[in-house]
DNA sequence: GTGAAAGCGCTAACAA
DNA sequence: TTGTTAGCGCTTTCAC
């Protein structure tokens, strides 16, 4: 059905006029003004509900939308519009952390794509606390009026200030990586730790016995800051307390340096001829750990699981000594939240309130076929 | 460097005008066309050279050109362009085979998903032979001059008269699922079918002795036109012939229904007392496979690991008759596949030449954390 | 060979 | 509250 073909000979000031007829068949607000005998102008604020349009108007409008299956041309949307968007990405500084180099990757990666909408990405750091804190960096932010504000907002307390000016000011946000629930963001990207724990307990749980114990770690994060390691230590839990036909032991240890060498704590642990297997809930932490294991004489004896393709666990991974990773794929989530929020501003397209990545299982084996993968 | 802000004021018949102003600070065709002296129609010659300019127009032109760094708007190129894009898609009737309904599923999103663009999307359905064979089929899509091609050529044989005649059309392909290296196409999507084979006998060697036997089962695919098939066997072979630690034995077997009911085959198979596992090469037959699997009395003795989340595949893997899944992500091949040529065509994009997806590993523990999960 | 100008579909400013 | 229209940057036609 093309509601348009009688009019393509009445085009250019109502004069009959064959030539530059470059329609595409599609059905435009145009075509739309005149079923419901209104102007462009009205269809417009009609779509976008702007307001300003008497009630007769848009029921006609919205008469007629109803009957049709309306899609914005959004290539002409973003053009008509000619503005810059400018969205501001905020996340941990990721010197010295490869997980947050990761998500920076990403950042970089959606930059570039999005340019080409003249989208610009504008990337700012914060540390835990201090000058650089999330909340002095965010506020100096947003009093430059970004379009859009995505960010992973890990130290929830530092968070909550930010998220209240966010929505006085009615700048739209997106949150990676940590969700805030309660905040309603217009998009969450992350993964859920519960299962993720669960996944990992379960590929712990391959060919082991009854009496086989494992331990949690822990390492160097403030545990009471972060709600989600407890997530995946609960998940882990749960595997277990599911399979009423295995009663193993579990032992959580949060580490960090205040008493002794953190290489020493682990050493230790690692000590238990009883223990088979370690789960390590921090990305960054996992080499240390696998580092120590791999001096350790029980090293073919405990298998170890943890998180994310970083450099250094890709080097235990291939050595053995890593048995699994899962990867909660730092670099998608930014390109992807950025994505959410370019889509949002630039094409007004609903996006999904909340995407949980896969829990993607790495082995030596399928390692390189994620390497090689690219984002999108 | 904005080299266009003293224009701001003189737009719009060169009277001074401030409203209106929308530009985005980049360098227009127009700036271009300002500083050669000379009209867009002649920049736009340059640019795309269409011949019909003269030396001296050509020098000026290039000599701005070369100090500038023009990023053309690709969104407003593909506007300005005015016509839609056709696109054709190519692939096995679905009917009967979950396989190729995953694929035609992301066919359809990308419909959905590049209507916005005004690019439109056929697609058409070929069998193995007879009437409605692929080359018949292709033959006769050709002739309606599609701006692009995506297709999945199972049968290699026949594909090839399409290819030729696809590079003397000059028509841009892209190929997925299966690959057909010396055609060069456009872009390729797909998985590394030999690693794909390797990771399945990784998984499958999980807590198995050295003693224990292996099945590997292609059913119901002329395997003498599935080079495909061959490759996952070589490289599940591969992964053992690796380990020089385990010597187990490895039996392939081809069922079809010539002889015997293929349940009836598969029984067989299973009687053997030293079979601990069964990979299951076309993710079509391995719901008939874990069936049998189910009434069996070694049913908890045999592992079972295949391919793609179909929904019957899912209903065993949930109770534990399938062990792992390799998911192809079927549907992610086609919409990507997709995505690559409209690129290609709307935006003048470069898309990769290659892109293996990731071998993704499913369990009962992720597997809700893959369904939900979107397909972008 | 060249330049002027319409048109792609949408947005938003402005006049009415 | 409404309709009209310039403009986003590029392509393409047409007249000179």
């Amino acid at each position: 059905m093309c509601v348009r073909t009688h009019l393509n000979c009445v085009r250019k000031h109502g004069k009959t006029h064959e030539k530059f007829v470059k329609h595409t068949g599609n059905i435009r607000i145009k075509d739309i003004a005149r079923m419901a005998g209104v102007s462009v102008g009205t269809v417009d604020r009609v779509l976008h509900n702007r307001g300003k349009v008497s009630a007769d108007a848009f029921a006609k409008v919205d008469e007629v939308l109803k009957n049709i299956n309306y899609k914005p041309n959004l290539i002409a949307r973003s053009l008509g519009k000619g503005r810059k968007q400018r969205i501001v990405v905020l996340i941990p500084n990721p010197v010295s952390d490869p997980y947050w180099q990761e998500v920076h990757q990403g950042i970089k990666q959606a930059e570039e794509e999005w340019a080409h909408y003249g989208t610009v990405i504008e990337t700012r750091f914060y540390v835990h606390d201090g000058d650089e804190a999330l909340e002095r960096v965010a506020m100096e932010t947003l009093n430059t009026n970004p379009d859009g504000l995505v960010m992973a907002p890990i130290f929830h307390p530092q968070a909550m200030p930010v998220i209240t000016m966010l929505r006085e000011q009615g700048t739209p946000y997106v949150l990676i990586n940590t969700n805030i629930p309660e905040s309603e963001p217009l998009s969450f990207i992350g993964q859920d730790l519960f299962q993720s724990g669960k996944l990992a307990g379960r590929l712990m749980s391959i060919g082991k016995g009854d009496s086989d114990r494992f331990a949690i770690l822990h390492i160097g994060e403030d545990i009471k800051d972060s709600v989600y390691l407890m997530e995946k230590e609960t998940g882990f839990r749960a595997y277990f307390d599911d399979c009423k036909t295995t009663r193993n032991k579990i032992d959580s240890h949060n580490l960090n340096q205040d008493t002794e060498p953190i290489p020493n704590q682990i050493s230790k642990i690692l000590d238990n001829e009883l223990l088979k297997g370690i789960y390590v809930t921090t990305s960054k932490a996992l080499a240390l750990v696998a580092c120590v294991l791999a001096g350790h004489q029980r090293k073919s004896e405990v298998q170890l699981i943890g998180y994310d393709m970083l450099e250094e666990n890709l080097q235990y991974l291939k050595q053995n000594i890593i048995t699994f990773l899962i990867n909660q794929n730092p670099k998608r989530q930014s390109f992807v939240g950025i994505s959410h929020m370019a889509n949002h501003l630039l094409f007004k397209r609903t996006v999904a309130a909340t995407e949980l990545f896969p829990l993607e299982i790495i082995t030596q084996q399928n390692l390189d076929s994620y390497l090689s993968s690219s984002i999108h």
